[in-house]
DNA sequence: TGACGAATTGCAATCGTTTGCAATACCCTT
DNA sequence: AAGGGTATTGCAAACGATTGCAATTCGTCA
């Protein structure tokens, strides 16, 4: 192997220094990146004071420690990330994990979890840590245990339980660094972060009943538990609606823009007339409206809809959208947060945040 | 220091041995996941076994494999990363950086990135690779030079040249693994992919001239190398625009969303009248939609609008929008073939690809 | 039964940093 | 100038996995 080719340092007859000898080179650095070692001898001193120097330690002369570090940044040096974490047993870096278990396709189409990484880099960077992206696809097993065995970052953050509850759950109890952005379900013994699903839901279909509509659908797949709870919160709504108001209606879609498309315009020709949609993101209902528009329903005035999270684009649709706001930006924060005090072993609580309703004009004029 | 509890497998009176025979400790494993000699103590062989037995190689006995691999399984034992990569001198994982020179606002908020980040999470992970996502806002110096020396990963994605072109010029004599999505530029000497930016501004430009559109404008922030490319490819399709069509002209604009509908409203405020718009982005677009809704005018009947990416959103705007389209899939896989073939070794050329209109509603009814 | 060769296995060095402890250098006092 | 400190430094052992080489085992044939 090419190993001798690696060796430092060493005044020997390896075919390295053969080499070194025999070929013109000008330049000191000569095979990658300089290492702690070579900064130390390029000082006069021995490894560790440059260790020490680096990491600000009192120990070291205030001279040598600026001859160290001017030496360092001449010669670009960086701590080796790979040694200093197996000596650490710490990485500086935490993983973002996105399972899709809810989505055969592929793509992170949402721009929910763009938002959302987005703002967890920041947070993350902020803390001079690095972000570990994981997609999880079907079909997966194990995941989240070797991901932890591997001992690749100090902590996880898993963005929507998706179908992966039983995952979750099996390891909470083995493994403290782990925060899950999704909904607060019974008996959950990990740590979650989200809105109040519920509560959500509830606004929404109070916003459409308060404006008159009687006749209200919910547009989302039931089956992922947030958007379970959302519903959950649409039917406590119509439970205490006012008499005449039609009873609750599901519209089942997946989160594709298409699918959702095709759902709707069937659903659209198939059923009984309806004056009002819930839907269980905002994806969802740009694309209700679509629909919608296609079967010459105008929005709002024949329809009203309701999109859920707020996504910065929600603002710039035609019409803007009404919708829930699950603050992305502070979800994100709390993540992180709630993440590193695990990280330093404390326990921590759920936390739910109050959603908020944004009326905009696809519900009134 | 709490050195001595992490002490193993020394039948000696340290603290941790003496603590672990007090203590009711029945399970096998103590602390953390288990490592590599916890795997060969269990299965009666020398960690070096281990080692090949998981790797595959054909050095051990088939009947030692097989039992290894079991134990190794029901223990849940993975390999730990950070030894494996000093050892290695490789990560097995990849560096994504997005530099936001040019927008002062800290969220990723084009859904652009999303879809790319995406699709490069795919590409990567399918070679078995993990995603080191590193976001980079000014004030930033040195953030290449740092990130390859301490060899987080194998090798390097920039995603949009930003402002940071000299950056990346600096480094490509010195670092081999790095690609880079953008626009080509002169004399670059990193390698990019990307579409060609020139062809497919001319390209949009020649649509609205096709359909009879004279007095059209650009939309864009011209400093970002891509953009002056499209910038580039509108002017030189007006050059050769029959005549009797009004000269070229340019809104400054920013990418965030509110930035761009306000400098719209204000052109539309000030400027004479206008009856196409190429953008500089699908984002940049829908925005001028907006704005252009707000002052009552009618897309496509009054004004035609162009963007470019043709993100999945394009799609279902209100009306749909017709783009430009930048194949972000094959791109993606582009750039991560070529990381691969660098990291290899191999010097490659950039690609470009060519660009294709697609046509819907904003433009033509 | 002994020996030879092939098939397996173990040993030990190595990757680059960090850090407890031991050793040296330095300063000040008497 | 010797002694007693305190400041600085160097030494060497980890961290956990991989791999060339040496050592062992095993099977087989004479």
């Amino acid at each position: 192997m090419a190993k001798l080719f690696w060796r430092r340092g060493k005044a020997s007859t390896t075919l390295w220094s053969r080499l070194k000898r025999n070929l013109i080179m000008p330049s000191p650095k000569d095979n990658g990146p300089p290492k702690m070692a070579d900064i130390a001898r390029l000082a006069g001193v021995h490894a560790s004071t440059v260790s020490r120097a680096l990491a600000g330690s009192p120990l070291v002369a205030k001279k040598v420690r600026d001859k160290i570090l001017r030496i360092a940044r001449t010669q670009g040096y960086t701590v080796n990330a790979a040694a200093r974490s197996l000596r650490l047993q710490r990485t500086e870096s935490v993983s973002v994990v996105i399972p899709l278990g809810h989505e055969a396709a592929q793509p992170l189409t949402d721009p929910f979890f763009v938002q959302m990484i987005g703002h967890l880099a920041d947070e993350i960077t902020q803390r001079g840590h690095g972000l570990f992206l994981q997609k999880v696809v079907p079909p997966m097993e194990d995941w989240l245990t070797e991901l932890i065995a591997s001992k690749r970052s100090d902590g996880i953050i898993v963005i929507g339980q998706s179908t992966e509850h039983s995952a979750l759950e099996a390891v909470a109890g083995k493994y403290q660094p782990l925060v899950v952005w999704g909904g607060r379900i019974d008996h959950q013994s990990y740590c979650t972060v989200g809105s109040d699903n519920v509560g959500g839901g509830k606004l929404a279909t109070e916003h459409l009943l308060a404006i008159g509509r009687r006749r209200i659908v919910f547009a989302g797949d039931i089956k992922v538990p947030e958007f379970r709870l959302r519903h959950k919160g649409y039917v406590q709504a119509l439970e205490r609606a006012p008499a005449g108001t039609a009873k609750k209606q599901v519209v089942p879609t997946h989160m594709t823009a298409e699918k959702v498309f095709e759902s709707m315009r069937t659903f659209i020709g198939h059923r009984e007339k309806f004056d009002g949609v819930v839907c269980a993101t905002d994806v969802i209902a740009i694309n209700v409206i679509r629909a919608l528009n296609a079967h010459g329903l105008r929005v709002p005035e024949d329809v009203s809809v309701v999109g859920y999270d707020d996504l910065s684009l929600a603002a710039q649709t035609n019409p803007p959208l009404t919708t829930i706001r699950q603050d992305i930006e502070m979800g994100a924060q709390k993540l992180v947060e709630l993440l590193f005090r695990r990280i330093e072993g404390e326990a921590t609580q759920s936390v739910i945040m109050a959603p908020k309703l944004i009326v905009r004009e696809s519900t009134v004029r």
